[in-house]
DNA sequence: TCAACAGGATTGTCTGACATTCTATCAATC
DNA sequence: GATTGATAGAATGTCAGACAATCCTGTTGA
């Protein structure tokens, strides 16, 4: 056994969970983005003591993934085209880069892994599942940034793409937008397959360029 | 003015201030790392009541500025060489990036707080202030990160520096670094000026590169 | 020497309370 | 009619205190 390797069993905690309910619930689009959101409601529908909900709610704004202001309470921050075109931007940085990189070192076994998650996704694209496509095409990237060799880019990419979870599901919900993805994705995992550095980071940069074209698409379509 | 200046004040709040405490501790050394914190030592340390400060903890854990083991507690965490490289890593990448964008775009003005905090830095360099050998270098890095027109990158670069706070201090300590690290930082300065973005990403990476060899020398020599 | 076992220390969680701040409504004024 | 001012209700910020679950440490026993 791997000498590095974490044993430790970490218990879950009610703000742990509470956490993690209440990212799924905003990448689900439960909260309309805007939205604000009431203390002793969410303590009722959570089952959950105050002092527990704002324990979640702090590590939630620190992710970004709620706005907090002072004596105004939690709500769903409402990006706006500036907001999601500098995330879109840090994003290709950092994806491209694990893109390269992981084609250089990810070991066979991943690489198997990396097509059926690439299957997965072409099978979610075809269906009418909104939520299915986010998480498989999450599934795809999550594989290759666990493989880039720098856990500290997977961390930052993760974040990022938490952010704008919401409109991603809505792009993809994009007449054709799905089918398309998943050229650009194949086209990814091709040169990822073949070891070529070169290929696969222009693959992923055309592939995020053409997501962030979709999702600005779909925001204007919205209003 | 500006329409989308935000003139909202902000009230202090007890968490607020104390997030705000708890980082400048960690970045001045005052734990070391590896060590336990203990809530109620802190509670009265800080004055204040332990729900505050758990929601402080948690806005800093999510920071990754310290470790939450559930029933384990709050830590400082005690970084290895592949953290810091992985951590360096990633900030050489958006750093880069940042400083090539900046050089492009930086208005005159700005230009000229630059140069400011690079002499702020070359004084601080010459003295024996290790505290604020760091404070002025990142004040130099902030002004580049605000200027390079992506408030992400800017976000996600403060968070990186701030986790590394702790063996930055240490390196600047090393003879001759800062010196060093001063005729560094006046290539980035002089290619921005001149708005060569490729001498600037140059500079800027070579930078880098030398502050994490810095970086790795001091942690060897500390064990 | 090592394993099992207390006991204290520490954290996780809850309840309840109160002051402060926000917000929406409505009256009063220009 | 629009703006200002005042008021009541709602929501948040903060605290104190309590108790169970868990971890850690030193001691006992084999």
């Amino acid at each position: 056994m791997q000498p590095e390797m974490n044993l430790r069993i970490l218990p879950r905690t009610v703000q742990q969970e509470t956490v993690d309910k209440l990212r799924l619930a905003i990448f689900s689009g439960v909260f309309e983005p805007g939205s604000r959101l009431i203390e002793s409601q969410l303590c009722v529908q959570l089952g959950i003591s105050r002092p527990s909900l704002r324990e979640a709610l702090r590590s939630l704004a620190a992710e970004r993934l709620i706005d907090l202001v002072p004596n105004r309470g939690p709500s769903i921050p409402a990006l706006t085209w500036e907001d999601m075109t500098a995330i879109y931007e840090a994003r290709e940085l950092l994806e491209v880069e694990a893109v390269g990189r992981c084609s250089l070192r990810i070991p066979k076994e991943q690489l198997s892994e990396l097509e059926k998650a690439l299957s997965a996704f072409a099978e979610a694209a075809s269906s009418n599942n909104s939520l299915a496509r986010v998480t498989t095409a999450a599934d795809f990237y999550s594989i290759i940034l666990a493989n880039c060799g720098n856990p500290i880019l997977e961390e930052i990419h993760r974040g990022l793409v938490a952010r704008i979870s919401f409109f991603r599901a809505r792009s993809m919900s994009l007449e054709g937008r799905a089918q398309q993805s998943f050229a650009e994705m194949q086209e990814i995992y091709q040169a990822i397959a073949a070891g070529d550095q070169k290929a696969a980071r222009k693959a992923s940069r055309k592939h995020i360029l053409k997501a962030m074209a979709a999702a600005k698409e779909s925001m204007e379509s919205a209003n």
